[in-house]
DNA sequence: TCAATGTATTTGTATATGCAATATAATCGT
DNA sequence: ACGATTATATTGCATATACAAATACATTGA
């Protein structure tokens, strides 16, 4: 019974999942508050940020970059395609998708979005300090383009 | 042009939650790896252990301690509810909706759970560093139970 | 060439998440 | 006691996410 107590309390206190979830929450909370004039959600500025600075990607890479499932990619890259944010374009080497890039329109968006995009990095930045903003980029850092899973 | 190179090339690089939104994926990613045996995700996982540790507890005072949205725990908790893990129990006090608590079924699945989730926060450890964990649980720490957004 | 294998994408299904609007219950002011 | 306000929960909607299975294209080996 204590050992009931026992575990539960370690997982309750000391669950890193559970605090990076909390996190993740908050912090995607801020930059969706400062993106909400613009109409996208944070998911989709990193996505577009990604396509931006190295596209012509195919899907498969940009999820090898940022940890996302392919299928997640089909779905949320549909919706910016729609919006005119991205687009295919024809390589003529592999028919199996088409790489994507960022249209004149996105590329304005982002301009256009640079300073809210600040803000709530401040703000961020205010609430984790300089440590955690610090540690966070050097963690994920070190993620980013790694092994999935 | 130079310009714009420069925003986009602070957002791709520099993007706080870019980082925390793919630490969350490759985190999320090993614990539903531990405890897939179990027939629970990790987000069930957290909200079983907060139920079973500070229950009985009302869904608002849940969304407080994790930063969730109410509207989001009534539908998480309702699976967890059908599963038989929690259930509501009657207070007699206010009838806007009543607290949960674990039922022995879903601690006997935590106690069940110990060893994946060890396993499952090692791994983190390993992977993060103790630097990385011990910010982790700092920085989060100050969010629990604080102010939403 | 063509069958086998491998790679990229999509679809089906389930959970996770938040905002806006609604419903319902409690409380407060008079 | 009653109307107004506040608090809690739910529903509708849209996006985010991953696994499994199906699909489509590419490559390789005989």
């Amino acid at each position: 019974m204590t050992q009931d107590k026992g575990i539960i309390d370690h997982m309750a206190c000391e669950c890193l999942l559970g605090r990076a979830r909390v996190l993740n929450r908050v912090l995607t909370g801020i930059y969706d508050d400062e993106l909400r004039p613009f109409g996208l959600k944070a998911t989709q500025l990193n996505l577009l940020v990604v396509v931006a600075k190295v596209g012509p990607i195919r899907r498969i890479d940009i999820g090898k970059l940022l940890h996302l499932d392919p299928s997640t990619l089909t779905r949320n890259l549909k919706v910016m395609l729609i919006n005119g944010w991205i687009q295919e374009v024809a390589d003529g080497e592999d028919g199996r998708g088409l790489p994507l890039q960022v249209t004149a329109q996105g590329r304005d968006l982002l301009n256009q979005i640079g300073p809210a995009w600040r803000k709530a990095q401040d703000r961020t930045q205010n609430l984790i300090g300089e440590d955690g903003a610090t540690l966070l980029l050097k963690l994920a850092g070190n993620m980013i383009g790694g092994p999935r899973g």
